[in-house]
DNA sequence: GAAATTTGACCCCG
DNA sequence: CGGGGTCAAATTTC
């Protein structure tokens, strides 16, 4: 594992040159008048994906979007404007982009506690659908039911390759009752399947890849906090570059336990609109899957974390432990919301969340050539 | 014909 | 008891 410090860091290093050099190109064509819009965007999505996947690199211990307490509890974070369905209609109209905003928490929950985490997705009509449609994986359909109070109703889907791959995740799409523009979609459990498609990490891995297998992922308990956080989850899905991951926890829990996974990506979404959509799969869902942080972060030295990102997941932890959670029941209840978009790039197909994303305080390049 | 969706029944939990 | 979630048979779609 030693070894893959250095992987790690210089991984971040190339995707941190990358997104400079990105952000050369798109200063390049912010002068040159031929260029298109569209061209442009390109380039700002590229250069946004580069740095979510080198900040997902460095987030991974620490980070959680905003702060969850270690421990339990509620957290709050960044709650924008939640999208106040009821009460006035949100007069801010500057941004209409898909934005979106979502809120955890580590399931309390029962017997499958898996964590749960909720993503609210304004499509605009107009656009083009590009938003992040395509949480990459294939969902389908098992039941739809009209929910008190709510207007439309919620429709349930579970990964497709449940079945085969044990893969538990299940998501739910509810659309808002004033705004239909807005769908809120609850991700439960993290995809275990395999479905990879677009591994372009492979070749790396296969270097790297020691004696092991290759991207091995094993579930891992994290009796940390919960490090899910979506938005690692997100970013890992962004990109979709895997990395490694080395976990530690071999135990399994409850669970099923994946031998090892490896990571797995989406890429090809087959999400269809409901019929309670207006739109087209445009609206997005996105999944992703679990990271957490390895415990073997230190949180002294910096540096090192490398880290993995597999959007993997394991499913234990959270539910799996319940030790250390037990006392606190509720710190299951975790929200974060993070509004994520300014009103900036309404086109932007990625959301991305940013505003939250933390740093690790501690982090520090060693790498003298970094970003040089 | 296989795979996905539809939809009412069934089940679990508060 | 009722809401919410899942199952599964029927049906539709590919």
């Amino acid at each position: 594992m030693a070894s893959m410090g250095d992987w790690e860091q210089k991984n971040l290093v190339e995707e941190l040159t990358l997104g400079m050099e990105l952000a050369k190109q798109l200063q390049i064509h912010l002068n040159v008048p031929s260029s298109s819009r569209e061209t442009r965007e390109v380039l700002v999505q590229k250069i946004l994906t580069s740095y979510e996947k080198a900040l997902s690199m460095l987030n991974f211990g620490t980070s959680l979007v905003g702060e969850l307490h270690p421990v339990g509890g509620i957290t709050i974070r960044n709650s924008e404007s939640p999208p106040s369905h009821s009460g006035s209609p949100r007069s801010e109209d500057s941004d209409r982009d898909t934005r979106d905003e979502r809120q955890i928490d580590y399931g309390s929950s029962s017997r499958k506690s898996m964590p749960r985490w909720t993503k609210q997705v304004r499509v605009n009509p107009g656009m083009g659908l590009e938003g992040p449609l395509d949480d990459g994986f294939s969902w389908r359909k098992y039941g739809q039911k009209a929910i008190l109070g709510a207007k439309y109703p919620r429709g349930y889907y579970r990964c497709t390759h449940r079945n085969v791959q044990g893969c538990l995740a299940t998501k739910q799409v509810q659309r808002s009752d004033e705004d239909p523009t807005i769908f809120e979609i609850t991700y439960r459990g993290r995809h275990t399947c395999t479905q990879a498609s677009n591994l372009l990490p492979l070749s790396q891995l296969r270097e790297n890849q020691g004696p092991s297998t290759n991207i091995t992922i094993e579930p891992q308990q994290n009796q940390l906090h919960q490090e899910n956080n979506p938005h690692t989850q997100e970013l890992l899905l962004n990109f979709r570059r895997g990395l490694k991951v080395m976990t530690e926890g071999s135990d399994s829990h409850d669970q099923q336990s994946f031998p090892t996974n490896t990571f797995q990506f989406p890429s090809t979404s087959t999400v269809k609109p409901e019929n309670d959509s207006l739109f087209p799969p445009s609206m997005v869902e996105n999944s992703f899957v679990g990271n957490f942080s390895p415990p073997f972060i230190s949180p002294s030295d910096s540096v090192t974390n490398y880290y993995s990102v597999s959007p993997n997941e394991m499913q234990h932890g959270f539910g799996g432990n319940k030790n250390f959670q037990s006392s606190e029941s509720e710190l299951t209840d975790h929200i974060i919301s993070a509004a994520a978009s300014t009103t900036t790039s309404p086109t932007v197909g990625l959301d991305f969340p940013f505003g939250n994303v933390n740093f690790d305080p501690n982090f520090t390049f060693d790498n003298p050539g970094f970003l040089s």
